[in-house]
DNA sequence: TCGGGGCATTGATCCAGATCATGGCGGCCT
DNA sequence: AGGCCGCCATGATCTGGATCAATGCCCCGA
């Protein structure tokens, strides 16, 4: 699970954190594992990874500044988490959380908010994984990331992503290169622009919203 | 949002709740809707929905007794609900929620803790909607219906289903065609038995865990 | 400036599951 | 008891996206 809290609470949650650092490509979080540290980002983003023993693999998130990850519901680490780029992380021991709580009754309610909102989030995955053509999932998943990300883009219509292809397929249960080709076809039909790989550019926005209703 | 509260708060629950007796099929809970009332489930299962506008659904859930319905985030249902058979239903206004919690402050602790549960539970269902084939949904289906459901079946093997195939199929993100075929091929294989379509009799657990897991 | 390695794109082919079509069964109402 | 209707099963065919296979491009380091 994860979430954004206030600057006040904050404050007061760094004065019991280790801050870290991560290099790109770091799992520091690993699914399975004992759940005995938490984390807030405080810089960059990470990839949420459930996996199967095979190897295939579903990002069930994207967290970024400001999100708390590991508060696993058993001891367990539900899920993996790998850094996009270079990342910062405060490092927080379980026992500490239960202090803050104690601390700060009013957290209590905001992880509560926090967690309604990403059942929201992922019901809505649910629908798309479960029932919307690739084409839809690009078209959905290009309107919501830039709520979902902490850090929106420089402006309404641009869409800076910190994820490679193989992650955005990963996301929206499908391959990379249906991912491009669809990307592509959006291109070509003046729904979007891609200046660079990384950098997306909504040309439509109704077009691309009626496309992740399933109305065309 | 919907989860389990134990029998004091719904001792002083009840005071607050009309009681309501819905038929088979009854679609109580309207996506879309003003959110102004929430619901406790005391008899019946409810099938929870989300919809495109072409017609296509995903059930991103089943809710059994005890469970709480319509604890929307935005004054908007995200999803509805409607009764997989007769239902009685406790009804409370959203006021009355604001008043129990402020009446029960642990009541937000497990308002919490159920929400992660149902949050991991989405987390695990995104992985079976993004990357297991039929088969793969199927076994975990199987296997985790009958946990995620209040009332087990009557031994650990016994699965009583109360949703039709196409139930299970948007539930599953597959066509009821799909399900119906991999049921007679789980049968065929001697993994499960079905007396008769509303009753699954697990006879091979390993292998079906297995399967579920993605191992076969 | 050049070379190499990790992305990304694009093309050709394949296949799991969707779609289309039919028949059978069981429960319920009259 | 009979008939009807909704659900389930199964067969035939189709197809969106997966898989297999190159090639291109960009960035970074020496």
């Amino acid at each position: 699970m994860c979430g954004v809290v206030e600057d006040a609470d904050l404050t007061r949650l760094s004065e019991m954190a280790v801050e870290c650092e991560v290099a790109a490509g770091t799992a520091f979080i690993e699914e399975g594992q004992a759940a005995d540290t938490f984390f807030n980002v405080t810089a960059g983003t990470a990839r949420l990874i459930k996996s199967l023993p095979d190897g295939r693999r579903q990002i069930i998130g994207f967290a970024g500044v400001g999100h708390f990850l590991g508060l696993a519901v058993s001891d367990i680490y539900a899920f993996g988490a790998e850094a996009l780029g270079p990342m910062r992380l405060c490092r927080f021991s379980r026992a500490g959380l239960r202090q803050l709580l104690d601390e700060f009754p009013v957290m209590e309610q905001r992880l509560l908010a926090v967690a309604r909102d990403e059942l929201v989030a992922a019901q809505e995955q649910m629908l798309l994984l479960g029932r919307k053509t690739a084409r839809e999932r690009l078209a959905s998943f290009l309107l919501a990331y830039p709520r979902a990300a902490s850090c929106p883009a420089r402006t309404e219509d641009v869409i800076s992503l910190p994820m490679t292809r193989a992650d955005i397929a990963d996301y929206l249960g499908l391959t990379v290169e249906t991912v491009s080709r669809t990307l592509t076809r959006l291109r070509t039909g003046r729904v979007i622009a891609v200046p660079s790989a990384a950098m997306i550019l909504i040309r439509d926005r109704a077009t691309l919203a009626s496309i992740a209703a399933g109305e065309v």
